[in-house]
DNA sequence: GGAGTTTGTTTAGGTTCGGCACAAAGTAAG
DNA sequence: CTTACTTTGTGCCGAACCTAAACAAACTCC
């Protein structure tokens, strides 16, 4: 009996009990929906013996606080109990987010909360490599000075990434040519840096929808739907049960060559009228008459004049016009997806705010199911939501499993 | 100390190992993915001893036959393992189809054998309570002659249900009332004829998606998107990780209004050159300038048509029209939901074998990556796999939890 | 201040699963 | 046919994890 098959030796050692809920525990108490042990315990479905081990041990791995001084909380009848938190002192991990602005680092703990943050900064390379280099170079500075704990990276690059390669296929507003390999750029950046933890990149969308999702306007939603427009195009997100749906390799939610308006605009997918020309920062310009200023201010631009000139017919006929193409492609969206919650960031959500009976209006007259036609239509809540879904990337080992990320 | 709080008591009595693991086991032997006990070992990542006790819970339960004799099984070095496979004299459940031709009912197996069946029967009434009782009485007698144990009923209607109230909000080819309540009218009859077990009702084209990614075409992909058209409009579907998407309120995947002709045939939805009225049955034969025969039977029609007059001019012009459209709106679809298989169903199956190399074409060069692009995109392989799909939801509870549903 | 309510804590016990040793059943080679 | 080797099935033990139950603690309400 020498060739042993049996090679799976996972020799565990810890007698704690309540490990197997330490994850689900620590998502709850993340997103705000645990504020107390007794909530923890019901929203566990378990014993409170172990809900309070789970919370104990979450306490031992310095994540979490557990406030058991008599009198830290009342209100109702019987014992209070005992209140739960994000330790402030915890660990942090390090997010940023490349845009066709600039860039930005920032130190966010548990909980969603930024601890730390750069002012934007301006990109001063189309290398990749070199831009991952100073973004990273920022978030090592702002780890330096904090002196915390750093468990692992996330980066939100504008550009839908491929998985598993990591690559990102159209980063057009930076540049950078279709195909650059920033997962390994930034991992590369982040090991060099002396940086702990795993590193992780994504579309900035979709981290802002995961971000909307656990501490914004999409939280409690099954199904969320955000759509947003930045500078140039238009990009989507789909959370599910509280994950991301991102298809078979990364690609899904990529939702801007709907057809929204048969005669409009050509694109340059062959076809005409699709979302991405018809609703972003260069139609709403080009729709009110006004010459587009460089590519990064676009969206400043657009908000700019939406928010100040509303009264001026061109810029009003522009909006409605926008309102009307958005509200057909999220309603093709909506008979696809069948979401329970729409959000709406960048210019879109400015266009929501203008006039949001009318794109609820259109959303309801084009989509099939008067259920569906009443999906509630949301603007993001979150400042800076894809740093914040980048910081949820990288919080998410931790959160599947906090024993394992943290040892 | 009277009031207590604590009410979760479950005793369980059972000492048998191996219970959180059924079922993902029974799945495993049920889609044929578990030949043997050594590979239902590995795939479920357990100890030998576990998956051992695992198969004998499953056989003691009349489920699965573990063939244990020496001998069995060969061919590789070492000792053969036990063959697993489905207990072909256990339970099965009654599965029904209504569409617009008719209806018919059946007996299916695990594995999603059919092991007794009705010939297509024809609606002779529009009271969807009068149709549901005569399929459900069908099914009934299937059941006396086999004396077979039933545990649960599935029906396929060509039909959007709204979840949970399990209405079918577009039952038009049936003529039915729109919102009929066809599950509860499905439960009514199923408890009236005497059937045990739980009654489910499901879209026909979610119902043969889910058909094909376990028994049929789709087996082993990890995000199936399936789209068919039977008599009028088009369905789709999309199963993730084995399970059907069906969106917050079981609408999702209603696909039939993307814009795939910008100048094409208005639509009652408002629009034009919906995908719905430009690759359905009675678009081809408008296109091949057919006058449509009734509509039980324009499928066959356009069927008939293109397996034997493609040479005309006519009908290959209008099968290459359909198929451009139709790849527009698939190109769409693995857009938004980057699926990594497509199985195509009714008249667009017939489409694809008709010239498959152009419908690849127009798909890869719509859909924005190289990579979506090159999705396969296959023939259904199942007969009635809306059948065998409502079979699935019938077995879902059993494959969920087999100790619990059986008992 | 006592009754009632709700929560935290301790203890005991049970279920499930992995580790391990060994037996069983095949193939491969002489 | 025998021996070596490989792979799989089985029984036993203990660890991990959780529930149940009883009790203690901390609040509200009257």
């Amino acid at each position: 009996m020498n060739g042993r098959a049996d090679k799976a030796t996972t020799t565990r050692t810890r007698l704690e009990r309540g490990r197997s809920a330490l994850g689900p525990a620590l998502e709850l108490v993340h997103t705000g929906r645990a504020p107390t042990r007794a909530v923890l315990t019901t929203e566990l479905g378990v014993t409170r013996a172990t809900a309070g081990a789970v919370a104990a041990e979450l306490e031992a791995l310095g994540l979490i606080l557990v406030d058991s001084r008599p009198g830290a909380a009342a209100g109702s009848q019987g014992r209070p109990s005992h209140r739960l938190a994000v330790d402030d002192t915890g660990p942090v991990v390090l997010a940023a987010q490349v845009h066709a602005d600039g860039f930005r680092a920032a130190l966010v703990a548990l909980g969603g909360r930024t601890v730390a943050t750069t002012p934007g900064c301006v990109i001063v390379s189309s290398d990749p490599a070199q831009v991952l280099g100073a973004v990273v170079a920022e978030g090592a500075a702002l780890l330096r000075d904090s002196g915390r704990r750093c468990v692992g990276a996330g980066l939100a690059v504008p550009s839908a990434v491929a998985e598993p390669e990591g690559t990102a296929l159209n980063p057009l507003h930076l540049a950078w040519p279709a195909g650059a390999p920033v997962r390994d750029l930034f991992v590369e950046q982040v090991r060099a840096a002396g940086i702990e933890g795993p590193a992780f990149t994504g579309n900035d969308v979709n981290l802002a929808a995961l971000a909307e999702h656990r501490h914004g306007a999409g939280r409690g939603a099954g199904q969320l739907l955000c759509v947003a427009t930045g500078h140039r195009g238009v990009g989507g997100a789909l959370v599910v049960d509280g994950r991301l749906h991102t298809g078979s390799s990364g690609l899904a939610l990529e939702v801007g060559h709907l057809t929204v308006n048969p005669e409009g605009r050509p694109c340059h997918c062959g076809s005409r009228g699709c979302l991405d020309v018809e609703t972003d920062p260069l139609a709403f310009l080009d729709a009110a008459g006004r010459e587009p200023g460089p590519e990064g201010s676009l969206l400043q631009q657009s908000r700019d004049l939406l928010r100040t000139e509303y009264a001026d017919r061109s810029v009003r006929a522009a909006a409605e016009e926008l309102i009307d193409r958005l509200g057909q492609g999220l309603a093709g969206l909506v008979n696809i997806l069948n979401p329970d919650r729409v959000i709406l960031g960048g210019l879109h959500r400015e266009l929501l705010d203008a006039d949001p009976a009318r794109l609820r209006a259109v959303v309801a007259d084009r989509s099939l199911w008067g259920r569906s036609g009443s999906v509630p239509i949301l603007a993001c809540t979150l400042d800076h939501n894809s740093l914040v879904g980048a910081a949820e990337l990288a919080w998410q080992p931790v959160l599947d499993d906090p024993l394992a990320a943290l040892t």
